[in-house]
DNA sequence: GTGAAAGCGCTAACAC
DNA sequence: GTGTTAGCGCTTTCAC
């Protein structure tokens, strides 16, 4: 048979290297080289020869060894907490953009919206060696994010951090709580309740706007927060538990679309009318808020921007030589639509 | 001298070596090596001094200098074409959870619906020399998909591949455009139309599934297909089409849960109640079907399962040797909701 | 312009 | 049990 047999079965299939190449061209390892990374000081001749015998090898370049010896992979890495909310889809569309553009490529990992995973996602990037870090609303420690920035350029997304050691891209989610409780007081609610994200990244933030913005309008008495998530169904469980004391909220504002959705739910299938027995506000303007039938009124992050802007900083740290931190703070605006109107006439 | 100045800005600001590691523990190379492999032959008081080191110099193996030695990665690359839409946020789970129990890190990368750029995509993960290669619907042709299955393992989902190279897991959607049509005619419709979906993998299939219905149950006349897609622009668009022939359809099947909501919001706009003047499907049963505002009647997909499948596959091709391409096809099923109804009495 | 040689960080034989 | 050695595939001086 022609190949003898590989050593073990799990390696791969043997691919050729660029001494195939060389050989195949009747050159030499490094001419090849030189071809392949586009030296203007290559014979015409030569490179033909080169070009061709890639194109019958097929021969790929192999990342792993370049990046060993250049000590550097013009690769960001990029850690999602979750790619199945539509929120992260536009984020995401701007750092591929932005990436692109400066000339580097983007590795996705997600850590499905779970601590211990997130760790390890980003393990695993940073043993291949990404030039830079991006961690698009991570759920993970404060010291473990410094952690990582110590050995890797590293931007975060979504929650601002304080350490010297990162950069962070944050929408204003204290103004956006403050946004969405005045709103509800022009149209008249004082019994405007909120239903947190949890440990959701800029959640803490979103609830403290709201709380002053509260404090602020001389309704301190009416502030009420209970427990909710980023997804629908703790919107749901916090909607449930609102509902479950009086006297009932006239406004309800939750921590995100996902959150809002679920409380929507639930509050009709409890036979009340949004808005005109309750008013409902989201955050973050995703697709779903837009829906022609569910029209929600929320609170506008500009995503891709912020991917774009996280990408930019990130190449100052590696391109550029950056380690003082910068905090860009973009700010969140209101998008009203049909789940708010004002407060219903008579009490509940 | 020790270290001099580092030659270029760029370059990562030099990580600690496995070397390193055995300087400060006092060992050699080779028993750090083997400690961080785990490997049960070695004395306790190495162990810990090695495993001190580590802690002590935050130090972080190289994957690609180990991928290079072993000719093998542990990484799994998978293209994603749609970041967006949330029908893939559960491929993409299920393919992460049966991964990680298979012992393999997931890469994700995207090429956000454009051919050219899911192929770069591709490239880069293969460059990365990832054990196996997963295609989560992609739109790049056949051939050079067939190109990709011949230098790594490869498992194609949403889209039946034909080649000798690789296996594929795709839903029926065959069967799928043929139930759409079938619900629609036993409510008595029989001006059933179509919006497809473009180049979107399984697209082609809805829409021949669609067509051999019609015919089946004798409405070949009534067959009306027109361009669409599987964004909610395209829906929209195909919707106006729709819209602008008379006699209208009673009746949409849309090629997805996205186009569908653009067709349902270009009903409503153009004062069309559904179901009440015309009935409305869509497919994939994503996350906003289920939306109470939208109840949308729509073609279920199990698609965490058809990720972890498709990683099955993969592992068998990587692991065990597999070279005969094997097809799963997952059937598909109907789930019935507030936009589909019976044919309205009189004509328009 | 082109080739030879060294070495990136690691693992895998093989000695001891 | 532990250390030594030889590469993995590539880029990069540095000669020619």
């Amino acid at each position: 048979m022609p190949t003898s047999k590989k050593k073990r079965g799990s390696a791969q299939p043997k691919k050729p290297t660029i001494l195939d190449v060389a050989r195949r061209a009747g050159v030499s390892k490094s001419l090849v080289s030189l071809v392949i990374r586009g030296d203007a000081r290559v014979g015409p001749a030569n490179r033909a020869a080169v070009l061709a015998a890639v194109a019958e090898l097929d021969y790929r370049p192999n990342a792993m060894a370049r990046g060993l010896v250049q000590r550097r992979t013009r690769m960001v890495g990029v850690m999602v907490s979750d790619l199945t909310n539509p929120f992260f889809g536009d984020v995401v569309s701007g750092i591929q953009l932005q990436a692109r553009e400066l000339g580097y490529r983007v590795l996705f990992s997600t850590g499905d919206r779970q601590q211990e995973l997130e760790v390890e996602a980003i393990e695993g990037l940073l043993e291949l060696r990404v030039d830079g870090l991006l961690l698009a609303g991570p759920r993970i420690e404060f010291e473990t994010i410094a952690g990582f920035g110590r050995s890797v350029p590293l931007v975060v997304l979504h929650r601002p951090t304080t350490d010297d050691w990162s950069d962070s891209v944050t929408n204003d989610d204290f103004a956006g709580g403050r946004i969405a409780v005045e709103h509800c007081a022009s149209l008249g609610h004082t019994r405007i309740a909120h239903i947190d994200g949890g440990i959701g990244a800029g959640a803490e933030a979103r609830r403290e706007g709201y709380e002053e913005a509260m404090r602020h309008l001389g309704l301190e008495k009416h502030i009420q927060v209970v427990r909710g998530g980023y997804t629908e169904k703790p919107g749901r469980q916090g909607a449930q538990e609102l509902l479950s004391k009086r006297p009932l909220p006239s406004a309800v504002f939750a921590a995100n679309d996902l959150c809002a959705i679920g409380a929507l739910n639930t509050f009709e299938e409890a036979g009340l009318s949004v808005p005109e027995d309750i008013s409902l506000l989201g955050y973050d303007n995703t697709s779903v808020a837009a829906l022609r039938h569910v029209s929600l009124t929320s609170v506008h992050q500009q995503s891709v921007r912020m991917g774009r802007m996280a990408v930019d900083r990130l190449f100052e740290r590696i391109d550029k030589g950056r380690t003082e931190p910068i905090h860009d703070v973009v700010s969140p605006s209101l998008v009203v639509r049909d789940t708010t109107g004002p407060v219903p006439s008579r009490g509940n």
